[in-house]
RNA sequence: GUGGGUAUAGCUCAGUUGGUUAGAGCGCCAGGUUGUGGCCCUGGAGGCCGUGGGUUCGAAUCCCACUACUCACCCCA
């Protein structure tokens, strides 16, 4: 117990990590051309935050959250999601002061659900994000998507399926729901027990509903985009118009709920096959009530998650190489303990010059080095033995070619400062 | 919260109808070279066979419970 790591956590081991920082150094890139800069706000918030803010009748909240009690009796949780905390900082530090729009992202974020977990899940998982605030126009919604595709375009990943559909304001989504609900009572014999308890708690969440006998019946059903009103249809034309002005590929998938109460208008979700069944790489919205539900003023914004966990899914099953950075590109072999000591010392005045370097830590006989430096992609050994030590030189082996050269140690860096660099 | 699968070395896995000291490949360490990596050869370390109980003269193997991992439902990134 005490060495295993919590139920629904994972290490990112340095066989790893290595991948996490290419991806992160690509999402930094996209996010600096798309003028959007970056956010950090606290792992946990006021409960309250997420219970107004992502819905009290949510999952989420309802179900998995981590909350506590700290010490001073304030009840604490770890956020399960990445927008929340952006609102309450974006009202707290009366962003909307500033020249809008306002773009944030947030990067590899932990984010904390109480989960069973499986394939692609995880109770604790990172997200890549973005939030911007201040604009009613679809440009955003449009730039948003284009930002998330991006990203994916530049990690090599194609053929993910980009859904859309607007689930419009708080004007026309209970006509729409009142509709649906009557449709839904007529045809209750039909469904599933799951769908009969969710028509009563909530109506949209029978649509996209897994069950063959519900799809069915979901399919005859009206549907949203039928029932917006002219704002929310101008705005969702508006976004697919831009969207293809673009180029971008996209379905209107009028089943799409998100599981969010705060979206409004558009939401979307970006698609992959082969990674199993949580197949949701980057889902978002636009949220055009939060920020006031919130206690700010009335701003309008839009936002995405996307799953690190899961983009490191389909990377792994697309076979995609991320280059791996070498580990060193000179090791220093010595022999003797005299030598073991001018081995060090050169090692670290070659670090200095911002070379990699290594050399030995393990007391090993010289061909358990060579062998080491074999292992760590070592393209140059140096080589110090006692005769070396006396005439202030050193053998340089290049690991490729096996050619060895000897070099006064005094000019060592320069010349490797010459050839590796 | 519900259901399925799995559990033997650091990793991937063998292990016969229950039978003595539980194996292989890879990896790790050392040697074959008195100062030279990759290939090859030799040797070594490393296992409470997930945990607890039961059946039996005898259990990695059969039975039960628990736990963990895993996949799926649900939900979502």
């Amino acid at each position: 117990m005490l060495t295993r790591a919590p139920k629904g956590t994972k290490d990112i081991l340095p066989d790893e990590s290595y991948k996490w920082q290419y991806i992160e150094g690509i999402m930094r890139d996209v996010c600096s051309r798309y003028a959007y800069r970056e956010i950090r706000v606290p792992i946990f918030e006021h409960t309250e935050l997420f219970q107004r803010g992502v819905g009290d009748t949510t999952d989420i909240v309802q179900k998995e959250m981590y909350t506590f009690l700290d010490k001073g009796e304030r009840s604490i949780t770890l956020r399960p999601e990445g927008t929340a905390g952006v609102v309450r900082s974006y009202i707290e530090n009366s962003m909307g002061g500033a020249a809008q729009p306002t773009k944030m992202y947030y990067l590899s974020s932990s984010m904390f659900r109480y989960e069973r977990p499986q394939a692609g899940r995880f109770r604790e998982f990172r997200q890549f994000g973005i939030e911007a605030f201040g604009s009613l126009s679809p440009s955003l919604d449009a730039e948003a998507i284009a930002l998330a595709l991006q990203i994916f375009k530049e990690l090599g990943i194609n053929g993910l399926a980009l859904n859309i559909n607007s689930i419009g304001c708080s004007k026309c989504k209970p006509v729409y729901n009142e509709a649906l609900s009557k449709y839904l009572e007529k045809q209750e014999p039909g469904l599933c027990k799951d769908c009969r308890q969710r028509m009563k708690t909530n109506p949209l969440r029978v649509l996209d509903c897994k069950q063959e006998s519900c799809s069915k019946i979901v399919a005859d059903a009206p549907k949203m985009i039928d029932y917006l009103c002219e704002e929310c249809s101008e705005h969702f034309e508006g976004l697919k118009s831009r969207l293809e002005a673009a180029g971008i590929e996209y379905a209107v998938n009028p089943m799409i709920v998100r599981g969010l109460d705060y979206y409004t208008k558009t939401v979307f979700e970006i698609i992959a096959s082969d990674i199993g069944a949580q197949s949701t790489v980057c889902g978002g919205g636009r949220y055009d009530r939060l920020v006031e539900e919130l206690g700010g003023k009335p701003t309008p914004g839009i936002g995405f998650g996307m799953g690190m966990e899961r983009l490191l899914l389909v990377l792994d099953s697309l076979n995609l190489e991320i280059p791996e950075p070498g580990l060193c590109d000179v090791y220093v072999c010595t022999l003797g303990d005299k030598a073991a000591q001018e081995g060090f010392s050169l090692t670290t005045k070659m670090r200095t010059a911002g070379i990699k370097a290594e050399c030995d830590h393990m007391g090993r006989s010289m061909k358990a080095q060579m062998k080491y430096a074999g292992k760590i992609g070592a393209a140059k050994v140096i080589i110090i033995g006692e005769d070396e030590l006396k005439n202030k030189e050193a053998v340089i082996r290049d690991m490729d070619k096996s050619e060895e050269n000897t070099v006064a140690i005094e000019q060592l860096i320069d010349f490797l400062g010459a050839s590796t660099r």
